[in-house]
DNA sequence: GTAGTCAAGTTCATTTTGGAACTTATTTGG
DNA sequence: CCAAATAAGTTCCAAAATGAACTTGACTAC
């Protein structure tokens, strides 16, 4: 190995090592592998590769980028919910959000807008009749690639799997810092719900 | 309830049921425990809470954007390798990574480019001296965030969630569909590796 | 009830992104 | 060996994303 990091044995991209280049996966091995983050890149990995082929299909399907289809994703799930809810929930700017609620609006995906009736100048969404047609036709091609990721593993495993990741993620709560503006995880979630956030589709 | 979505009990976002809007953890309460895709929502968000602050604090650390660390990140572990290795493992396009390679180069964090030995026009790229120092310098902080997402869990749980994550990993070549370019899994991942990807930072 | 504070949502200007076309090295087939 | 095919890397440019500033409505304290 030619730097620092002590990547002693097996051969990954080190020009000296390398042998059939064309196979590659030199660098996706050394990355699962090799990696000091093996958790966060197994992540990001799956992120990848479930985000990308959904949301492209989504585009060819109903025209919607990611973060429209996003508003329209949250709301099925919350609905009544405020594009503030939705940026903190997914992570995408408040700006982007406006713009994808306006287009929403226009396209007829969402009604008109009332101001919530609970705080601030917070605006209550809803889906129209033609929103919620497409987030129930759209949701089934979500689930089934879930379905699809989880077919290594057992029931059994899968629901370990499941606690596992519910614990690390209401454990979030205590470091889970700044994001650009701020969602702090709820003290007492309710144990009978059910989100949806939004990476976009790179690792590290 | 006012759409078809089946979401019966428990109140979330909902005008009607809304009680104190201002906890506001309704919709993720709603996206985490009314998910049809629980698993996948969880990965999202859980990348959105890591990636987020890490880079930031790169981006203002060392003032490198997000794809020009991973460049740095994925040399680090895997020396030697080309841009469009970076581009399989990390989703980024290689046009981005094009330019995430020369502003590098130009700040002297990666060697010379020299073609590799191995195949085609790939060239292999190389950390200099001061890349592999700031790739030591920064790695910790990433394992930081990382340990500190686990520490819900016991050592044997975090075990059980690495097998578990990886044998999904490993399940993926067989779904794991078109990415922009392409990456498919290596079919014998050697299981003494460790790799890096990239995904950017917003969840469904 | 008026002033001050706060934050949701919008707009604007700028930067960034990434698809498409192109270049160029290499390998393969004749 | 030369021609065609392949694919890595680059360039170009239109489209998209986003930080920052701004607007606006509502709540708070006096």
């Amino acid at each position: 190995m030619s730097g620092p990091q002590a990547t002693s044995d097996q051969n990954f991209g080190s020009p000296e090592t390398a042998q059939d280049p064309d196979v590659l996966p030199n660098m996706l091995d050394a990355k699962l592998w090799q990696n000091p983050c093996p958790f966060t890149f197994r992540i990001n990995y799956l992120a990848l590769l479930y985000n990308t082929p959904l949301y492209a299909w989504v585009q060819d399907t109903y025209g919607l980028k990611r973060h429209e289809y996003v508003v329209i994703y949250s709301l099925g799930l919350a609905d009544g919910g405020s594009a503030r809810d939705v940026s903190r929930t997914s992570g995408f700017p408040k700006n982007t959000l406006s713009r994808a609620v306006k287009r929403l609006e226009l396209m007829g995906l969402i009604e008109e807008r009332i101001k919530a009736p609970g705080g601030g100048r917070r605006q209550a969404l809803h889906l129209s009749e033609k929103g919620w047609k497409l987030f129930n036709d759209s949701v089934p091609a979500f689930e089934a690639l879930e379905k699809q990721m989880l077919t290594p593993l057992s029931d059994g495993e899968r629901q370990i799997l499941f606690e596992l990741m519910s614990k690390v993620v209401l454990g979030a709560e205590d470091w889970a810092g700044d994001l650009p503006q701020t969602a702090p995880l709820d003290p007492d979630l309710n144990p009978d719900l059910d989100p949806v956030m939004d990476t976009k589709g790179e690792t590290q």
